[in-house]
DNA sequence: ATTACTGCCC
């Protein structure tokens, strides 16, 4: 009986070894616990063997408790059991544990061998436990173990993992016989430092070595190259793992796919996303956030569905790049059936499920559901409060974007670099310029003044807030100007009215080694559009359908817009025509093109068209409907469109209805009419409306309303001197030669001065600028013998100086010189001789055209049977066959 | 011993 138990637990003491190591290898908890009784049964579990086993069993498991317990249990500390106890904590994640238990053994008096460090090492990993790690550094120097490529190779992970990069570089060189994982492991501290660069270095280093990467390698290097945005290096890479077999390798397929998505092509990644057999979570997240990335964002919802259906359930990477999508596509029910998903996952503490949605529900316009997630966040951190400016700026907000903003500043000090773009947007928008200004002063303080994308923010706040000379400032200084600063910068220009030196920048691009992409092409147009440089849109226009942004709707509209405000409504009906799906922006664009060559019938018959197009117009075609009847003197027809455009389009009268309105009245004599309209609508009449009645004034010689307008716009636009001005011919008119001279005084006195009159022509690529009696030009000469010869022309077709509308108290004979050398005469006069025969002349200037010139433009435009346009301040002329198309009235 | 995917701003 006693023989039999003997050789019974002879055999038994084989076989349990046997199937515990193998309990061990796929951690089988519940065998192993079955086990366990029948192995105090035959008394086996005292056995110091099947005891390590066991505890070794129970901490692969996550049974500290049980291990522990064993430990205890046995008579004498060992090294065995402790390595497995820490091993096991190190493992699974429990750092902290594993350290405290190392430090028990280590009070205890247990001495450790190569098996034991590479675990404690990767507890102070984890832990980033530097000052132990350190020290366990020490231990295993004195212990002699640091000629061990294994603990050799964890020493370097776990400086790197510390942040000491430096001396885990100096470890791995330091090891003599380095192996494929001492440069894996070299390979991962650069991924930890950030240094993809260097790892991609170290990855042919590697090669000139003589050391065959395995699948770690790979992965770690496409990392790297995605890092670095080199896709060409990473094709390389690609090549060569194939080369060497690993293209079944589940992390290097998931790289690969990462890398495409993030920096080549989304094709691509979806080739080899295509080709992984079972595509495991992170295959279907680094495909679905490409999507994202690309901005297919149907696409990228697809991707979640046929990855449920292939039973795998989304986790918080795979819903925040959902969330992404629904924000994009303004989905605001699927957004809400992802929150219950998070709510459901129990992961809504996670900061990346909270930012998702807040910045989902904010471009949801869900604002009160954004506050709420951002208020449940235990811990704001930086993202979020960004998130919140920005998503208030998504919303128009833009007041409490920037108060936001400053109470966060106020509590923590901290932002970033998204921070300042998001007040920077809110700025711009609200154009609030002494914000403006403060932000400036913190970017120069805190350093962000080398950051480029900042210092195309700051310069698009300035340029929004009309400060062109500070942002052409911060312009200058910019470090490294890129293509988006250059965008930035003439965008502004263009926007400032400064058209022409956005061209030369434009110009200057190829010099720079740049080349222009859609955004800088747009802003050209605008720039364009604002100069009225006809050849130069076209030139743009040709450089659009080269590089293919035609596809653009942005680009289209762009050019409806610069064609008209070039002058030329036949080319802009032309790319109107061509725009496929016409939105309200290409509509308002044509109509107020139309309005503003005078053709106010056309103009009216094509915003019928729209509204039989079901396109509804928004506050903008209205104010380009009323410009249209203000040009062509459609009084009545301004009239009803005003009074009822609330209950036609649901569309409230704003200012600038208001003061077309008025403009409409003033123009068409009813002064009585525009003034009870300034004096019943609900704004202040600002600068527009004013100087609007003074034209009026002046056109209908109405002194007294003159004086009134003059008076305030003294106190509205101080600055200005066209208010001086139109008083004086006011007066002028009227003979009040006396009242001019106060005027002229008063001018005189508060330093403002005259606006100089200034035409532009444009030749080729070339703009020419005149002013009154401009004899700068290299064609002086030619250009007065023009004039001269013009002049006697006209006479003998009965061409009189109208000398009143000069009004300098002056001789005749000198009246009739100054009038002569307007710059816009100069300007057509140049046209003449610098054009071919028979082309139209088209001339810019900064004033409305005077009455003298307008009367002249129509004899010259039949005597040399070319057609002139002239693009005024406000509107075009242009002259055919003997008349205007304004009809005299401007 | 070593490897991947997610948020705010451009």
């Amino acid at each position: 009986m006693k023989l039999r138990a003997v050789s019974k637990s002879a055999s038994s003491y084989i076989s349990y070894s046997k199937l515990l190591s193998q309990l061990s290898l796929t951690k089988s908890l519940d065998q192993g616990l079955q086990i366990h009784a029948p192995l105090i049964k035959v008394g086996l579990s005292q056995d110091p063997k099947h005891r390590n086993q066991l505890i070794n069993l129970y901490s692969k498991c996550k049974v500290f408790r049980h291990a522990r317990k064993l430990i205890q249990e046995s008579p004498e500390p060992d090294l065995v059991s402790w390595s497995s106890l820490i091993s096991g904590y190190a493992q699974n994640g429990f750092g902290e544990e594993a350290l405290l238990a190392f430090r028990e053994a280590h009070v205890l008096g247990v001495k450790f061998n190569e098996f034991t460090f590479p675990s404690v090492l990767k507890a102070c990993a984890s832990t980033k436990n530097f000052i132990l790690g350190r020290q366990v550094h020490g231990l295993v120097v004195a212990t002699g173990f640091e000629s061990d490529v294994f603990v050799a190779n964890t020493l370097v992970v776990t400086y790197a993992k510390c942040g000491h990069v430096v001396d885990s570089r100096r470890l791995f060189e330091d090891i003599p016989e380095k192996n494929c994982i001492s440069w894996n492991a070299r390979l991962s501290s650069c991924a930890q430092s950030d240094s993809s660069g260097e790892a991609m270095g170290l990855f042919h280093e590697m090669l000139a070595g003589g050391v065959r990467p395995d699948e770690f390698s790979f992965s770690t290097t496409l990392n790297a190259a995605t890092g670095l945005g080199d896709i060409i290096q990473g094709k390389k890479v690609h090549g060569y793992l194939i080369k060497l077999g690993y293209e079944g390798d589940p992390f290097s397929s998931n790289a690969l796919v990462d890398m495409y998505a993030k920096g080549g092509d989304l094709g691509d990644a979806i080739t080899v996303f295509n080709d992984i057999p079972e595509p495991d979570i992170v295959s279907w997240n680094a495909t679905i956030a490409g999507c994202v990335l690309h901005g297919y964002y149907d696409r990228a919802l697809e991707l979640l569905d046929q990855m449920k259906k292939s039973g795998i359930c989304p986790n918080l990477f795979t819903l925040s790049s959902a969330l992404k999508a629904c924000a994009a596509l303004g989905d605001q029910e699927l957004g809400k059936q992802f929150h219950a998903n998070l709510i459901k996952m129990d992961i809504m503490k996670d900061p990346f499920a909270s930012v998702g949605l807040i910045d989902m529900y904010f471009k949801c316009h869900l604002m009160k559901d954004a506050i709420t997630v951002y208020r449940l966040m235990p811990e704001k951190d930086l993202v979020a409060i960004n998130a919140m400016i920005s998503g208030h700026v998504e919303n128009g907000e833009y007041g409490e974007a920037i108060n936001l903003f400053v109470e966060m500043y106020r509590q923590t000090m901290e932002f970033d670099q998204a921070t300042l773009l998001a007040v920077l947007n809110a700025i711009a928008a609200f154009e609030a310029i002494l914000v403006c200004k403060q932000i400036h002063a913190l970017i120069v303080k805190s350093g962000y003044q080398a950051d480029n994308f900042v210092l195309n923010g700051l310069i698009d706040s300035y340029g929004k807030c009309s400060h062109v000379q500070d942002a052409a400032k911060v312009f200058e200084e910019c470090p490294g100007t890129d293509l988006p600063t250059y965008t930035s910068i003439m965008t502004t220009y263009a926007q400032c009215g400064l058209g022409e030196e956005a061209l030369k920048l434009y110009l200057k691009l190829p010099n720079m080694g740049l080349k222009p992409d859609s955004f800088v092409c747009s802003s050209l147009l605008k720039a364009c559009a604002t100069l009225s440089a006809y050849e130069q849109g076209k030139q743009i226009h040709v450089h659009v359908l080269k590089l293919g942004f035609m596809s653009d709707v942005f680009a289209r509209n762009s050019l409806v817009n610069m064609y008209a405000k070039c002058g030329s409504i036949e080319d802009a009906g032309r790319a109107f025509s061509e725009v496929p799906k016409r939105s309200v922006v290409s509509w308002s664009a044509m109509i107020g093109g139309l309005a503003q060559h005078g053709h106010g019938k056309e103009a009216l018959n094509m915003f019928n068209e729209m509204l039989k197009d079901d396109v509804s117009p928004n506050q903008i075609t209205l104010v380009s409907v009323l410009s249209a009847c203000n040009h062509a003197g459609l009084v009545n027809e301004a009239q009803w469109y005003f009074e009822t455009m609330r209950e036609q389009f649901g569309i409230e009268p704003m200012q600038e209805h208001y003061a077309c309105m008025i403009d409409v009245l003033g123009r068409a004599g009813k002064l009585d009419k525009a003034m009870d309209l300034v004096n019943n609508m609900p704004f202040e009449a600002n600068a527009t409306i004013w100087g609007g009645l003074l034209g009026a004034a002046k056109t209908h010689k109405n002194v007294e309303l003159g004086q009134r307008a003059a008076e305030m716009l003294y106190t509205l636009e101080p600055e200005k001197s066209g208010t001086h001005i139109l008083l004086a011919n006011i007066y002028a008119s009227e003979g009040l030669w006396e009242d001019v001279a106060k005027v002229r005084r008063l001018m005189k006195d508060s330093k403002v001065k005259k606006e100089p009159g200034m035409s532009w022509m444009e030749v080729k690529d070339k703009i020419h600028t005149f002013i009154v009696g401009d004899r700068t030009h290299s064609r002086s000469e030619e250009i007065y013998a023009k004039l001269e010869e013009l002049g006697q022309l006209m006479a003998k077709e009965g061409y009189v100086p109208m000398l009143e509308t000069d009004l300098h108290h002056v001789e005749k004979k000198e009246k009739e010189i100054l009038l002569s050398y307007h710059s816009e005469k100069i300007a057509v006069a140049f046209g003449l001789i610098a054009t071919p025969p028979g082309a139209p002349i088209r001339v810019k200037k900064n004033l409305r055209i005077c009455l003298d010139c307008h009367t002249a433009f129509k004899y010259i435009c039949k005597i040399v049977s070319r057609e002139i346009i002239i693009r005024d301040i406000n509107r075009f002329h242009h002259f055919r066959d003997g008349s205007c198309s304004c009809g005299d009235y401007w």
